[in-house]
DNA sequence: ATTGACACGGAACACTTGTTCTGATATTAT
DNA sequence: ATAATATCAGAACAAGTGTTCCGTGTCAAT
């Protein structure tokens, strides 16, 4: 939203600075600013500086070489995921066709620190109790990417052929045989024959909203 | 260990590194460590953080202005935490006396970048499965800091004199009744008066170990 | 057409900053 | 004691770097 204010030039600059500093872990200087983004003047780079600083996406110190900061509430850069549906532990997880937009309302901002640079991500709302084994909740939101494969130790979501159900579990495969380690882990983890087993993502982040609306849930006995 | 090869200026000056670079987001330059370290001679600082790099703790861009990057592995510094005790729900949270020398291997080392500056926190092994409505099992570690004041929002420790446990929930003062709240969002707050509760301190990080020997604990009817 | 705000490029300036040189002092080994 | 090494201080240099000034072009409003 405020994010409109800055134009192509503006934006360009801080997706550099961004990912320089996560590169390097210190910042760029002016000039170094300027070459990446095809600036020629270095009062080019310090003006539009000046201007990502009136709106607040990043401060300077003055006269300080590569003083520049980054505010972390605006600058860090959003990924936005959309949320696609839910997840049932009765079906499998329906993952989206292709390329397809979605309303505005329906996506998850999350700062790109958290989920990572993974590409294709995907936000689901968990439904029911059924995951409690995981340590996930209903009304939870699982930021999953969907792949046929995961590495040992990974939190996947498993489509479970015979008991028809979806789990997610840490998913390790020992001697031709698929663990399934829930994150509880005063719970036994289950031993399947691959061929049982789809996977169908990897858990990237799960989180929960802690809402002052929430926070007051006067059970009714319906 | 491989501190040790550091001389004190050298210590010092990877001290004053560190906290630069966490307060300003950029490193320090070489005159403001000689400044910082009673150091009069650039060549001196220059010389001592060529030590540095060469023991590992940083790495060093020549001609490069602000040109140094903290070895995370080595160079960030670890917090030396004792692990003084379990906690059970049974009983108050048990904080050592005063300074205690603890043995080596009951320490529990983490980044600061992961608990902060906090001074004086302790580990305490969790033991049992009563807080599982906090989201914490037994054989988690609890890394937390004695107060007796916690603001709204906290995840507290809170011993309640009524009914004699332990509880970890997050912390409310709401209208003189204290609310605490489950971190599990399916479980409904209690309502306290807040002379019932005492806070024994705060949460500041919880985590459990994934390790392979425990990841299959072939459960034996004992 | 005129004004003004805005964005830009080039150049120069002054300060910052890493580097290097010379030499002194302290520590350790032989 | 002597030599070798490590650590340090001061100074100067060259390059890096933020800042500022001046001029140009664009675009919308009057």
């Amino acid at each position: 939203m405020a994010k409109s204010k800055l134009s192509a030039r503006q934006e360009n600059m801080l997706d550099f600075i961004t990912n320089f500093i996560s590169q390097h872990s210190y910042p760029p200087t002016i000039r170094e600013i300027g070459k990446a983004c095809q600036i020629t003047s270095t009062s080019v780079v310090n003006y539009n500086l000046n201007k990502l600083e009136n709106e607040g996406y990043i401060n300077r110190m003055m006269r300080v070489s590569r003083g520049i900061q980054l505010d972390k509430n605006k600058a860090s850069r959003l990924v936005q995921i959309p949320l696609v549906g839910r997840i049932f532990a009765s079906e499998p997880v329906h993952f989206p066709e292709a390329a397809v937009s979605y309303a505005p309302d329906e996506t998850i901002n999350l700062t790109q620190d958290l989920v990572g640079d993974e590409k294709e991500i995907f936000a689901l709302e968990v439904r029911g109790d059924s995951m409690i084994d995981a340590m996930i909740n209903d009304g939870d939101y699982v930021i999953m990417k969907q792949q046929v494969q995961v590495n040992n130790g990974d939190l996947a979501a498993i489509w479970l052929i015979n008991s028809e159900e979806t789990t997610l579990k840490y998913f390790y495969l020992e001697n031709d045989m698929v663990r399934l380690q829930p994150a509880n882990p005063t719970m036994d983890a289950i031993y399947l024959d691959p061929s049982t087993v789809r996977i169908q993502g990897k858990v990237i982040l799960v989180f929960r909203q802690i809402s002052s609306q929430k926070t007051t849930p006067i059970k009714s006995n319906e």
